[in-house]
DNA sequence: CACGTTAGGTGACAATGTCACTGAAGAAGT
DNA sequence: ACTTCTTCAGTGACATTGTCACCTAACGTG
């Protein structure tokens, strides 16, 4: 694979060519399965991680049991929160999860470095990525701080549903998402059901209203 | 003033003396008094900022006016929301306020684009930077999601107070700190009166029995 | 000292989290 | 097909937290 991969990626600006250049000759390429723990607490990575096929989840657990999915790396992005792993020593528990098979480019930390220094364009790759990270983080914060659990729901099944009609997840599988309970998100589903704006069987849910849904999702 | 401001500020590594040569010419010094914002929704900067003296509260707030604070800036440290703030196109409402008298650094966009792309040391004082807020709000959401009142209002008691033996401080100031209600934190404070770990006056805590505290603020 | 303002207390109720348990749906084996 | 096992979902009881309305106490000011 030694095509023009950093097309793909999104930054401030497209990366010129010549940056494209530099970072194919010195990244390496890897794959990984649906369900692989691309980073955590017991797999720190020692590099640079560019995102150019699939999606990654990043969630953070709780000794307890509970996760709550932070955000999401889609194909095009970096995961930043490696590098803010790899230089704090403070103790975290996030992690990143393939959600599909992945293809991402690893770029070494020196060359990593290098490049930073040396170009431009993916010096503002970069920080633009950080930035999305930390307006994500606030996202989730004034969510779980101060968000209804119907709003948030009804927000998650929009999202995860996108053009299709119906998703297949499990009760606990939403509650993961939102940092809540099985339980919690099973009360809230059968509101919903209720009032007609889903239809649930086993690990599915059709979403029947969707403009309903939006209407909450926009609400509080 | 003229001095070594530089000195102050931690990075991964103490910014060399030419680089804070290089700082001193095109940093402009602010002083703003307590309570000032300093970024906000409707005040956007368009500078970076260095927190030289005093420090800074960063809260975000939400349509039905509850708050929760996210972290502290201190003396030496850098406020990067801002420059995430400045990339971001999205709706943020993260603010900064004075908690003190403070004194910071201001450094033109430009200017740090140049340093950036110039010096190493700098360069990794702000990546630093960047990593340490990604971690705290971690924290946050760690929690904001998974945390039990009692255990977060005695964390923050014991924060707060410091090597002191009580603090001045709001019940309505504490529910600010961590994102609830005025009311349910009068309800764990005179639980923990009830225990006999504080005594309240009006505007005042005591902390009678930080022992106790400390127990509680590490279980669960 | 009267008054207004702010801090704090209280009770009722709603929303969410926790626990223990039940039943239902699908998967796998015979 | 039938049994068995595992996973998914439903339920009721209760604890914690959030919300609302209202009250009382402490302080500051004229």
């Amino acid at each position: 694979m030694t095509l023009d991969w950093t097309e793909r990626f999104q930054g401030t600006a497209a990366l010129p060519r010549a940056v494209r250049n530099r970072l194919v000759d010195v990244a390496r390429i890897i794959h990984m399965d649906e369900g692989a723990q691309v980073f955590g607490p017991a797999n720190v990575p020692d590099s640079l991680f560019f995102l150019y096929e699939g999606r990654i989840r990043v969630s953070q657990s709780s000794e307890s049991g509970r996760e709550i999915t932070l955000y999401r790396v889609d194909a095009g992005e970096s995961c930043v929160l490696t590098t803010a792993c790899m230089l704090a020593e403070e103790a975290y528990n996030a992690e990143g999860v393939a959600e599909s098979e992945i293809t991402a480019v690893v770029l070494p930390k020196p060359a990593f470095d290098r490049l930073v220094a040396e170009e431009e364009a993916f010096r503002k790759f970069v920080f633009a990525a950080y930035s999305k990270r930390l307006i994500d983080l606030l996202r989730v914060v004034d969510d779980v701080a101060f968000g209804h659990m119907d709003v948030r729901l009804a927000e998650r099944l929009l999202a995860l549903t996108g053009d299709l009609k119906e998703i297949s997840a499990t009760h606990q599988q939403l509650a993961s998402e939102l940092g809540t309970a099985r339980e919690v998100v099973s009360r809230v589903l059968s509101d919903f059901q209720k009032r007609e704006m889903i239809a649930q069987s086993r690990g599915r849910i059709a979403l029947i209203d969707k403009n309903a849904l939006k209407i909450l999702a926009g609400s509080k």
